[in-house]
DNA sequence: GAACTCAAATACTAATTGGTATCTGAATAC
DNA sequence: GTATTCAGATACCAATTAGTATTTGAGTTC
């Protein structure tokens, strides 16, 4: 009888299974806090697997920030549709429910900045990938103007900036204090600021 | 002949100069990879100066962050300006300016936000500050308004949830990429948003 | 100026942790 | 079915670090 799983796919589930682990640690000890151990453990695997896996810690932080990049790389359709709510409106589209969801990548992301901020080696990297995600936006929205025969306030190119800078900023408030936060405002703000 | 400096003196001379130290130090490595030593020595003390006026790590990150707020909630022509310049802008103001001057707190305001995220001890207490913060300038924001017999698009309730989260947000985009933020993106964003 | 107080230095400990060396057992090759 | 390979477990180490116990020396009190 053939081998269930051969040695080659075990070992890439390990590893998936290794960098789902390393997202909920890293997310909720921060990156110096979270030890390997934990996220060994996390994982249901020895530290062993990690460092068969990852040449270092450092190493495992950046794939699991890679993966995640690559995925939302080709997740565009989300991206659209948020730039569709933000000229109009969906009905059933909620800010903090959308914000909740994801709550866990959300502020490794925010650690993601601090350390590339911190150490020069990765801030380059991921310049580039902040730039890119802008370039989509800016390309979304501008087929979406052009679409509606519509014409923004500010220059496109210089939307995607403030549209990120509104993502991030109304997700630290609300993480901060979720009861507060009235629905719509983010919204609202945006609608604004895409008028 | 009278001592030059009593021990009362010192001892708060010595504190701040911790807390200047600190500030540093965490803004530079994080709360976690800051170690007490290191902070004690930038200062220019041993850590048992440290431990002498602070009764653990947290208290002197907290300490930081508190003297900082103290200081702030005094300075509030600072945030009136701020508003001026958002309903028309002044010549000379130029926030990538602005926000270099104090990266260093601006850096470690972050960290304190993923801190109180993290440990749900500390969040209660940002709550508070940042809601005092957005209260100071929606009234702000209120008599100005008044003052131009003007009425803003959104509700001004709103508006500090916004003004905050475009000022945070392209604090981290710049901080990666000084380079590409072209200069008035912020001012503009800002002036769309209280229109 | 002698006794004492206390801010800060020094010495030390216990715990944690990233990383390495070695081992083991199951998958693969022959 | 025997030999080989290698993913992952185990054992271990050196370094770091928060916090404590003790000491010291200058400032204060009388």
């Amino acid at each position: 009888m053939r081998t269930r799983i051969s040695r080659k796919e075990s070992q890439l589930q390990t590893r998936e299974r290794l960098l789902d682990a390393a997202l909920q640690v890293f997310s909720r000890r921060g990156y110096y806090a979270a030890s390997v151990d934990e996220i060994a453990a996390e994982a249901g695997y020895s530290k062993g697997a990690v460092y068969s896996n990852f040449s270092n810690k450092e190493e495992l932080f950046l794939a699991l920030i890679d993966r995640r990049f690559a995925q939302d790389a080709q997740d565009y359709p989300g991206i659209i549709n948020f730039m569709n709510e933000g000229l109009q409106l969906e009905e059933g589209s909620d800010f903090k429910e959308q914000i909740m969801k994801d709550s866990t990548w959300n502020i490794l992301m925010v650690e993601f900045f601090l350390y590339a901020i911190r150490e020069g080696t990765n801030r380059d990297e991921l310049a580039t990938r902040i730039e890119q995600l802008r370039g989509v936006m800016e390309e979304n929205l501008s087929t979406l103007y052009a679409k509606l025969g519509k014409k923004p306030m500010l220059p496109v190119a210089e939307l995607p900036w403030s549209v990120f800078s509104l993502g991030v900023g109304m997700m630290l408030q609300f993480y901060i204090d979720p009861n507060s936060l009235r629905k719509g405002v983010y919204e609202r703000a945006l609608q604004q600021l895409l008028k």
